[in-house]
DNA sequence: TATGAATGAGGGTTCATTCAT
DNA sequence: TATGAATGAACCCTCATTCAT
């Protein structure tokens, strides 16, 4: 009986149930606005117990944005790696945001607050190997619009600039779409934004 | 004699240094993270005083904020009436946003965790009151983007969808002049945005 | 009125209020033992209070064990210093730390825990601060036995020893004598060990 | 088949083991700073063991204790019990001391804390039990002094006075041989104590 | 027999709020 | 009006103890 497996599962197990229940408490209260207490009573488990798996609060909500931003970026990088095109490559990043997001609508109100100011230590902190994650993301994106300039299919622009208007628009469609609640979750914000932001909104008469 | 409005006057005056104070520490440590002690250390009163002129700590968080949005707005609703032109009203709210963060840098950061998420009591709330102008002004700008479609000046789309991919594009390249640092407060930004947003991304050749 | 000075006084005695609740706390139950709850009870404060007039209740303990350890140097450095003789001079050390344990018998607990060891951070830890006082009290009294070793009052030994014997026995006939409580703090104490430690234990006959 | 048997010596030697493991941490940590993790990891067995063999953290102390002062005073009374001249006894008695504690070194805190105050349940208790062997050793060692100043050897005092002055040198001189660390554990420590205690301080020509 | 996962009461500390001056 | 001393509820975290396996 492969007893010390066992036992390792269920603890993994347990975790990963924790770190759901945190990640719903830290949704909607923020770091500081939660407390072990919830997160525990969430979990069904007790406030020692959440101790026993996790170093303390702070680690619990680092492992948290930890898991999921690297989901998230596993899921982008891998999607991203499928095409050649460097516009079907903008597309489908923008996709993989829509599909993470859907998935994990909880992260995103944590993914906000995080991203919202990358200072250290502010509001809500941004772990450090998060942030090394996310810039990597960043980074990925600007390459591709780099690329799409040199070869004449991107305006010239500052990629980077162009990274942050591809993200702001996608961030501020999603947070709409999540808590407008009207239709679940448009199904064709991915499209408008690629349109928009791929064309613009002038119509063709107007150039 | 007109006594009482002198002194109504001077409490105002502090009040409003108060407010000052309190931007300053709740953009530095959010809503939980600020302590009414620090405000009044940064406004140079005693925390009793504090609390002789606002309800509680809850009370000044509101009222700055739902001053700040009055102002932003104001500015905006201001300089939008003096544009005829639905294009022009575009690109002066583009402008007007701008200028807005540019003189209350502080203020970006209360104000981006404040619409992160729109829903009741989250890690940072936004006012009642608050959110009733910030969708007034949601709303004004998708009256343009409306009847620019209208007129064939925009595309076919949701109004209120292009409303968001601006708002998301503004302030996210808002965030990263102000927190990258680099030139001061990059002054091309706006006129990026527009280009952007706009004509697209894609290359005369590309489309 | 000397508006500042009284309030700054007044602060001066809540805090030795404080630290005598504290001493006599710390002395029954030692410093993990006790608990800040029963010093604030014990003091007539709340337990906020104790927090805006100490660090925390490590520094609490701290600054009782100094004040008093420096309390105890300085009595006993005055007594020395109007006797010139050395065998005074010790008779003058023996009543002296009787004095002071006379005065301060709940402090004798928490001294006598504080040196049983003076290893760093064991079950009771010793102040750096109070740690230096204190040693710079015992080479105080080796240099006295030095003194007598030198010009032929006392016997060949390494001083320091004496030190170790005399502390030894005052401390041991201390204790009986506060726990025992017979006759309040036999007042023949001093003058036994005085006695015994002089001349030993042995009849002239014997010798 | 004398299975019980071998049973109960195991569990015996367990507990052994066990209480060895508990003499090192509460020598490190005090009474209140151990815990029973920590004495658990130090005898290599789980939590769950140590309450199976004992009744809980303080029995483990008190037996703990009670074993080291009973067999403490056991050596004691045997090699009093093999002198008969009174001065002897008292040589013997120092003696047995230093030897107890040169092989006792841990307990030697433990003991310190113990019986810096034999009062009730105070920072370190001393269980009932054990203050009635110890006790019983110190009218064992008052009896000694009795019968010697009877006899004309010592000088007329109160015995129990006498101990409690040879108790505390041997204590004070044990402690700083232990943690001054300079050579082994002074070989001469108790010479000098019998010099001390027997001879006094005085040099011949001051008496 | 032996384990260690699970519990929850309790302790140190912070901070919004009050109120006597 | 303006102060800041004083309060105590609430939070994070630890650890003795239990119990299912």
């Amino acid at each position: 009986m492969s007893n010390p497996t066992r036992k390792e599962r269920e603890k993994q197990q347990q975790r990963q149930h924790i770190l759901r229940a945190a990640e719903s408490v830290f949704a909607e209260k923020g770091f500081r606005g939660a407390t072990v207490q919830q997160i525990a009573e969430r979990a069904d488990f007790s406030v020692g117990h959440i101790y026993n798996l996790f170093e303390n609060k702070e680690g619990l909500y680092v492992e948290l944005v930890n898991m999921r931003a690297a989901e998230h970026l596993a899921d982008a990088q891998e999607q991203l790696a499928q095409q050649d095109d460097v516009l079907a490559k903008v597309r489908t990043a923008i996709e993989a945001k829509f599909d993470f997001f859907r998935r994990h609508r909880q992260f995103f109100s944590i993914f906000t607050h995080l991203t919202a100011d990358s200072r250290a230590r502010g509001p809500v902190f941004m772990p450090e190997s998060c942030r090394e994650q996310y810039e990597g993301y960043l980074r990925a994106l600007a390459d591709i619009f780099e690329e799409g300039i040199r070869s004449g299919v991107f305006v010239e622009a500052d990629p980077m600039m162009l990274v942050f208007c591809l993200e702001g628009m996608t961030r501020s469609v999603i947070a709409h779409s999540l808590y407008g609640g009207k239709q679940e979750f448009a199904a064709d914000a991915p499209a408008l934004i690629q349109r928009i932001f791929l064309d613009g909104v002038l119509a063709d008469g107007s150039r």
